[in-house]
DNA sequence: CAAAGTATTTGACCTATGTCACATAATCCT
DNA sequence: AGGATTATGTGACATAGGTCAAATACTTTG
């Protein structure tokens, strides 16, 4: 099945990229994560469920949104390929999520659940160095969203965004953007026109 | 030693507070904390020095801030009694702190050291359980804190910081309250004057 | 393919917050 | 205590970003 292979070997190297793994245990932590296809617009985690699986993205984009208290639908993240997306806050908990997930486009994701993971932990335990640190990956980069969010200007975390993702640029509605961005379609869109 | 009791009571509050904890296995978890008292304007963990600590607040205010790449001072947390403290990004990776924690007014403390705290996590299992909470607290914090910035108006955060640390708003310098908002010490001002 | 629906852009105007300059108050330091 | 230093408050003005309404452009779907 040599189709099923890439998706693998993109995780693989996702998780040395962290921390080395051997070749052994990748090779059986693989059963442990199932191929799953989300198409464009599908929901994967919706909000007041709880969520129960952590995803590794192999090509595609999520939106990670909630509504705040005047009922504006919020941008809280995005997920792109390479990167571990999950509604982390209700996964860890066990409560139900604040957010919705959903597909921006069609995308490709290797599915792992709970129950799975904690038996990696048990059986594989460099899974434990590897799932902390992917935690401490996304504390420090919701603290670096925040303190941009503090001390940069709107066009500033425009530029940072494009640097950093620019498939989201180029995909992403403006709408759901600009709220990720914490302003308005219309200011996003006057960024834009002087910002080629 | 009746004047040493307290701290560890109010330690052993915090703790059934997250999650319970048996009488016994607090016991035994005492003897891993030091208590310490910094003096007001003391500084306890420095910019680029390693975190290798972690503290309970007793009592007292501390300020974590940081330089951002415009050389101002940026406030990014105010930390208050009954809760714990430390330049976690530092302390989990063990890397240079970007951070310097100080105290505003007199603080005291009870201290634990990261190998110490391994070693409870290995003797006393429920400290996995709560260390866990403890840092999904500080996520969710975390979150709580970004979103504001995004979607709510100087003087909600304000107040949001009024009725939930009470103290910050007393004891802490105009200058850092305003950081820590993201605006500057003249709009704080301005705010103050309309809200009593 | 066209009509309907939805998303984006644009303009005019408004408001929150920043900037700078100076006044006043609090704190520090022999 | 009393001058020096540092923190805070205030006014006049500047600017980033928001709001509302209308105009375009882009998607859907019958």
């Amino acid at each position: 099945m040599a189709i099923e292979e890439q998706p693998f070997k993109q995780l693989q190297h996702y998780l040395n990229s962290i921390t080395p793994i051997a070749h052994k245990d990748f090779k059986k932590s693989r059963a442990y994560f199932k191929p799953t296809t989300l198409q464009k617009g599908e929901i994967w985690i919706d909000f007041h469920t709880v969520c129960r699986e952590i995803a590794f993205i192999n090509r595609g984009l999520l939106k990670t949104s909630y509504y705040d208290e005047k009922g504006r639908e919020i941008t809280s993240c995005f997920c792109t390929s390479n990167s571990m997306a999950s509604s982390f806050k209700s996964f860890l908990t066990q409560r139900p999520s604040q957010l919705v997930i959903q597909a921006l486009e069609e995308t490709s994701l290797l599915t792992i659940r709970r129950e799975k993971l904690h038996e990696l932990f048990r059986k594989i335990p460099i899974w434990e160095r590897l799932f902390r640190i992917i935690m401490e990956k996304e504390y420090e980069k919701l603290w670096d969203y925040t303190e941009g969010m503090k001390t940069e200007l709107a066009k500033e975390r425009y530029q940072k965004l494009l640097d950093e993702q620019p498939e989201v640029i180029q995909k992403a509605p403006v709408q759901d953007i600009a709220t990720y961005l914490g302003i308005t379609r219309e200011t996003l869109s006057r960024i834009r026109k002087k910002t080629p």
